[in-house]
DNA sequence: CACAATTAAATTGTTCTCAACTGAATTTTG
DNA sequence: CAAAATTCAGTTGAGAACAATTTAATTGTG
C-alpha cells in the first residue's frame, strides 16, 4: 500500500509570491534564488547516487579538465574562497577522490589532483548530465542564449559599480 | 596610485569556466549558481546595514504583505522548510522584528507576526531596492522577461518529471 | 641581509539548506 | 469514542557559503 507520495514535502514550484508591489529587481533576484534551489533539488538525487554534492561535482568537473589545480585556481573558476573549499576538498580527499599535496616550488600552495578513483568517476556522470538535460527540456539554443544573458548579468553585478551614467559599454 | 581595484578578493565575474566539452545543462546550471551568488554579494552589504540576511529579508517581504503568516505559509511562498525557517524566525524574534505565537484554534501552528519595529523597517528598504535596481542596470522590460523565463524553468524543474514525450504543455 | 608587505591555505564563527527524526495536535477511520 | 494516519513545528546532523582571523611562505624594499 502507500502509493502515498508526498515524497518531496512539495516545496518548489513557487512562481511570484510577492504579488503586489515589489520592484522588479527583487522579483528577478528571487526568481534566480528559486531557480538555483530548483536546480539543486534536481541534481541532488542524481548526485547522491554518486556520493557527491553539487559543489563537489563542480570541483570534479574542473579537475577532470585540468588534472591538477591549486586551491586558488579552483576558487577562481568557481567563485569560492578557501573557507568553502578547504573543508570541501578535505571531504573529497576522505572519499578517496582527490589528493592534496603541498607544492615543492611554493609551499604556500596545495595541489589538488584526481586519484584513480576520482578519474574513474567521470565515467558515471553521463547519466547525471543526461537527466539534467531532460529536466531542463528546452532546446540547446534556448539554453545557450539564456546562459549568455545570465552570465552577462553576473558580470554586471560583479563590477565595482561604475554607478550609472558611465559610457555605453 | 592604486587604481588597482581587486576590491572584492575578485571573486565573481567568472564566465564559462569549463571551456571544453560540458553539456549545456551543466553550463546553464552553473550560470544560475554563479548569478545567485553574485546577487547575494550585491545584497549583502546593503542588508548588513539593516542587520538582515537575504533569506530574512525575503521573510520580511512576505510579512509586509500578509501581516501574519504561519511557518508553513512562509515556507510555501519561499520554498523553504521548517528546518530552515525555525531557527531563522527565532533570530528575527531575537532581533525584535517578529513575534511567534501558537495558534489558539490549531495549536500545531505558529503565527508569525511583525512587531512595530519589524513594520517600521519597511521604510528603510527603499534604498536597498533602488541600489539593486541600479546594479542590475537593465530595463524593466528586459528584467521582467528574464524573470518570466526563469520562473518557467523553475516550474519545469519542480514538476514530478513527466519524463519526455508528454503532451505539449 | 632584515624587515615589511603580500600571498596561500586553513581555521573559526555565523547563517543557510536540507534530510531525517521527534513530539504534539488534529483529523480520519473503524 | 479509540486507534491510526496525518500535519505542523522544532531539533539534529552534515554540508555549503562567507567574513574575519591565523599561520606559513614568498616577495619587495631599504
Amino acid at each position: 500500500m502507500e502509493t502515498m507520495m508526498a515524497t518531496e514535502t512539495d516545496q518548489g514550484a513557487q512562481t511570484a509570491p510577492f504579488s503586489v508591489p515589489l520592484p522588479i529587481s527583487d522579483m528577478l533576484c528571487f526568481a534566480v534564488y528559486s531557480l538555483s534551489h530548483a536546480f539543486n533539488r534536481t541534481y541532488k538525487p542524481l548526485l547522491d547516487h554518486l556520493g557527491l554534492t553539487y559543489p563537489q561535482y563542480l570541483v570534479l568537473l574542473a579537475l577532470w579538465q585540468h588534472k591538477v589545480m591549486t586551491v586558488k585556481q579552483i576558487g577562481e573558476q568557481l567563485g569560492l574562497d578557501s573557507g568553502t573549499l578547504s573543508p570541501l576538498l578535505k571531504r573529497l580527499d576522505s572519499a578517496g577522490l582527490v589528493s592534496r599535496t603541498r607544492d615543492r616550488k611554493d609551499e604556500r600552495q596545495v595541489n589538488i589532483a584526481l586519484t584513480e578513483k576520482g578519474e574513474a568517476l567521470q565515467a558515471d556522470v553521463g547519466d547525471v548530465q543526461m537527466a539534467i538535460g531532460d529536466a531542463i527540456g528546452c532546446s540547446t539554443d534556448e539554453a545557450r542564449s539564456l546562459r549568455i544573458v545570465l552570465e552577462a548579468l553576473t558580470q554586471k553585478l560583479s563590477q565595482p559599480e561604475p554607478s550609472e551614467a558611465a559610457d555605453a559599454v
